[in-house]
DNA sequence: TTGAAAGCGCTAACAG
DNA sequence: CTGTTAGCGCTTTCAA
């Protein structure tokens, strides 16, 4: 079992492996009908060209390192993960995948060994320590993180949570609800290790009470749940919680018509817990949750604040490619004419991508005050 | 920003490349001094291997490709992706994503630049085509396929449906369920090109209908809801159809006390009719589902046959690197001693992963007769 | 115990 | 238009 060497081809058709190579990446003056030859040598011989080869030589990979935080099993990191593929195959680029289970040493060696490999730029869905991403930002590859930023020096692609949890009180609001619970997460700091981390629950909180606020609605701690997850069974953490916090809430707050969770977890949660209770929703109960995974797989479907997940991940990839793409042709510019003008570096924007509302049906107008 | 050579790291020790090569992997013999020496030069000069460099060298890339048949958002494939990087890690191999949308032609294209990359084996969580495995398999990369087999040359590892579905019943019927009715998916042939294909919903709703058999219960064909997807919304096909299909069985067989339906994703569906309806679960109706996907997230919890699913990756991925370290030992053995026992030929197996019934709270006893 | 040297398979000047 | 040639960065005999 001989691999068939460029080489072998060039015997084959009788030429040089310089006018081989040339046919295969149509660059170069070929004749006609050596071209032909050699395409039929090529064929003949069933040659397939070594990549490793052609990388070494041309010093890239066309590939791209994808760190995951470990859930690729949820929803949300799946679907980043098809919009990065997807973004990559489109440009030619394939995808090395990595995942770090929210291990930070993991994590450092899933970028050391995408350095090693010689990955032309790295996307993290999730990054779990700013200064991973910073060690391929030294080594000169690209860098791009998702979710949240925990490296200032690398562009990130984000979503307004703020903004979204906003549309969804207006929405409650719009629909008559004045009584409206939250169930969240916990605030943790954003270099922990774990999960949840992101700081992303506080700015959905806020936007929660800032509604209020502004609809002139008198903040009710009694309405709200947030703190540690209990340690439960498997799963991401989050089914159980939104379960026990809704408990909690038909005990503290047994009069509110509407309630917003933090997520789409919390909210499937929540159904668990309003079920049993023989609670309708949305009946008796508004139920609007964010991000859109499992919505509409619950019954009833559940309105949510869409992220884009597919969007964010295929924009994460195209950024990284095309630092690379950039970085070449800026070198290249840079032999040719010195002193062009110094170009914009888009390195460290801060992407965001719209949330969109979906009403599905787990909202509808608040019951007329007994 | 110039790349670090080992000849540099040499250079700084005031050794040879093949001292620091020694070194690096701890192989062949090196003087303590030198080995202090070289190792501090690694330190100093922030020296990362290029593997690129070392793979075409060594011949192997100790590299997985993974060809997913589209929808890495649909639990059932990223848990199987899980497993398969999960395995590959343990083993100190990476893994290149692929995609193939479940279309042949990309399928093909992903296995020849897989190939072209030098992968040292595949795996394919849902093949499209028999013929590119066998494609794999004709360059002597190993392949592995998981939940179907496609191509007798390649080991798969899959499950046994019609036990799963078996036990799925034999709870049913346990519970004093005697009206049971069915939902499933379109049977389609093996090399179609669509998703669903498997000829796995045929095998479980073989297994209902032979269950109802045994149990003396004479088969109603009112009580069986299987055809083609209608055209649906986005999604994986399956929601929408659970929703209708259980709408239709309502209707034609209304009073069934419980149903099996071929998938978690369809009892979703069905359970969106049901609340719609306002028929309580399991109350009213005992349901129960297939994979183990969505079952944790639905009010209530669903009854379901789970798929070892993190297992089938993980397996199918040990079975690959197995069967590339196999090889190599097999023909060092073979340079060693000619005419050693022939090895035996692991190559074509199928292994099965057992199904296990995990009991929530969408079944109970069946209610007693009016 | 260490070094010199010959490539792995491919590309890209540079000649012709 | 085509061939020659010098490597890309690393590993690995073979000698010393």
């Amino acid at each position: 079992m001989q691999e068939i060497r460029l080489k072998d081809v060039a015997a084959l058709a009788g030429v040089s492996t310089a006018t081989v190579s040339r046919v295969i990446h149509s660059n170069g003056y070929v004749s006609a009908g050596v071209r032909e030859r050699v395409e039929s040598a090529i064929r003949d011989s069933g040659y397939r060209m070594n990549a490793v080869a052609q990388e070494l030589r041309r010093r890239k990979t066309i590939t791209l390192g994808l760190v995951l935080h470990g859930a690729l099993s949820h929803p949300f990191v799946a679907e980043v993960a098809v919009g990065v593929e997807q973004a990559a195959a489109e440009q030619g680029f394939t995808v090395l995948l990595f995942n770090s289970q929210g291990d930070p040493d993991r994590e450092r060696e899933s970028v050391e060994e995408l350095l090693k490999r010689r990955v032309d730029g790295i996307v993290f869905t999730t990054a779990v320590q700013g200064k991973n991403v910073q060690l391929a930002l030294d080594a000169g590859i690209p860098a791009v993180e998702i979710e949240r930023r925990l490296c200032d020096a690398a562009p990130a692609v984000v979503v307004d949570n703020y903004a979204g949890a906003s549309e969804a009180m207006q929405h409650l609001l719009t629909l008559g609800h004045r009584k409206i619970g939250f169930i969240g997460e916990p605030f943790l700091d954003d270099e922990a290790p774990r999960l949840p981390a992101l700081g992303i629950p506080r700015e959905r909180f806020e936007a929660y009470r800032d509604a209020l606020h502004a609809a002139g609605i008198p903040f009710d701690e009694s309405r709200v749940v947030l703190g540690p997850y209990p340690r439960e069974l498997g799963g991401w953490g989050g089914l159980e919680t939104g379960a026990a916090y809704m408990r909690r809430l038909l005990t503290q707050a047994p009069d509110i018509t509407a309630v917003f969770t933090v997520s789409d977890l919390v909210a499937a949660g929540a159904y668990q817990a309003l079920y049993s209770r023989g609670i309708l929703i949305p009946r008796q109960i508004s139920v609007i949750g964010f991000d859109d995974t499992f919505a509409p797989y619950l019954a009833p479907p559940l309105t949510t604040v869409r992220q884009p997940m597919f969007d964010m991940g295929f924009k994460a990839a195209s950024l990284a490619i095309a630092a690379v793409t950039d970085a070449e042709a800026g070198s290249a510019a840079l032999d040719a004419t010195v002193g062009s003008p110094v170009s914009t570096s888009p390195g460290t924007a801060l992407e965001f991508c719209p949330t969109r509302l979906v009403v599905r049906e787990s909202t509808a107008r608040a019951p007329a005050e007994p």
